[in-house]
DNA sequence: ATTGACTCTCAACTAACTTGAGGGTGCATA
DNA sequence: TATGCACCCTCAAGTTAGTTGAGAGTCAAT
């Protein structure tokens, strides 16, 4: 007895689609096929072939790996060989899973609490190593950071540009003293990219800050006033994520023009983070 | 300033043909593109809604849901649905590749017992139900159950035809005492779907199966000596399944000529479960 | 002979990109 | 000024595991 291929279709509850399918790619192949009207006509042996198929199928693994599980009877270390690939390809698949529903769960509650969505997204990424001009120096008061920085930031480029030195990055600041806002003397850092060769002087050193593989970053647009909204999202980001500081936070003015309209500015605020 | 396509793609972390994708499906489009060359040139600026879109997009949101989300600003209640949903979704993913990691796993279990893959796949699916014409009666012991069962398919399928009736699927027996096979006389029926209108007698009723949404199926190929292993397949599975037996075991004999070669026979076995 | 359910092939579509071919640009160096 | 090299462009095709639809042919029963 045969089988026409929607019968077929039906003990195996899946689509006549599917079987047509199968059949093109060479997984399973109508026991008969009518060489003048074109009909496939299944046989109820293959209603195991099938099972095995959809079996193989239900444990997520590929069609093309069930073709070689089923084509040549593979050696049973093979076959574990590929359960077990397939079992830490699970097991990654549902640990990642489980972080994006946290993801999704902290998100409705942002949104929830902010009755918008935010304004800032921290996203972590890795950073290469830049080669920089710097010089370390001090802000005495909260009151003077922009012109302080101004200034230093003015002095590197001076520096370097007067020493026949190219920038090949965006103004940098680095803040040592942690990546909140402290309230007396800090420490801070001002560094130009460049990858010419100039010699340093007691203020200008050269240096590379060194490549982060988890980078917490998120970017500020608008003037510096405002920037502490960037800095409050990413320390709030910072206490509900598994990770903790690990370095200097960076500053980099990706978009500044002094004498511009500072509603177009961009700052992108890196802080190196590590789990904790 | 403004980024060629390489630049930014460092900056988002991702590949530039994924940022052409994005401007050709409209998702976020470069700043500026060059007249002339074509070439794409994306504002520093752009970085924010990148990083917004690429926040949501590790959420599991579709490009499509991105889009929306990212376009018009949606009213708060529909993003927190559109996250709602999407919490539900993958927690019945996470609940799906928890189920498929413990087949996983009781699969590699078996062939590293058996040495080699199994012969018995067990399938869950659903039947419909089936009008049949059926006898029934008692098997006295194991050694009569092969002469006792043809004397019946032959008395029910001779009355139906008899009747002017049509048989329109395959002979089955039915199992009352439980699936496995026990020692004594055993309840059995036996029975011809049909679905024609035919008279019943003393001996033969009109009945309907009833339909089964959970119904634990294997193939068994070969002669009916052998049936056995099937049962033992059917009864391990069922055992280290969330279910039990919950009616009268089937076996369809899909392929089977009395005259024909045994080896050509196919049965399949059927078992109605419920979630224990 | 007709009807209705079924089947065939072939092409196009899905999502989110990637890969490759073939050809054009931008910029720094010799 | 030429040249090299890294980069950019477009367009087509490929990826998975099928589904959908058009247009035409077939089966089996009445």
């Amino acid at each position: 007895m045969r089988l026409k291929i929607g019968e077929f279709a039906r003990m195996g509850q899946l689509s006549v689609s599917a079987l047509r399918y199968y059949d093109e790619v060479g997984l399973l192949r109508p026991a008969e096929v009518d060489r003048w009207t074109g009909y496939r006509y299944y046989a109820y042996e293959q209603l195991w072939m099938l099972n095995r198929l959809l079996a193989l199928k239900d444990l997520g693994l590929s069609l093309e790996q069930i073709r070689q599980l089923l084509g040549a009877e593979l050696p049973v270390e093979q076959i574990k060989g590929m359960l077990r690939l397939k079992q830490a390809e699970l097991q990654e698949q549902a640990d990642d899973i489980k972080e994006r529903l946290a993801r999704v769960q902290a998100r409705i509650e942002q949104i929830e609490k902010e009755g918008k969505m935010p304004d800032y997204e921290v996203v972590v990424k890795s950073v290469e190593p830049v080669r920089v001009g710097i010089i370390k120096d001090s802000v005495p008061s909260m009151e003077v950071v922009n012109v302080t920085l101004s200034r230093l930031f003015e002095e590197v480029g001076r520096y370097i540009v007067g020493n026949g030195g190219q920038i090949s990055g965006p103004p940098t600041a680095l803040w040592y003293s942690g990546p909140s806002m402290p309230p007396a003397e800090m420490e801070v850092a001002v560094a130009f990219p460049t990858e010419s060769a100039i010699p340093t002087n007691e203020r200008v050193q050269i240096e590379e800050l060194p490549a982060v593989d988890t980078m917490a970053s998120v970017v500020h647009r608008g003037p510096f006033s405002t920037i502490g909204e960037a800095y409050a999202a990413l320390m709030h980001w910072l206490e509900q994520s598994p990770y903790q500081a690990a370095g200097p936070t960076r500053e980099l003015n990706l978009e500044f023009e002094p004498t511009g309209d500072p509603n177009k500015w961009v700052t992108e605020i890196q802080l190196p983070v590590a789990e904790a």
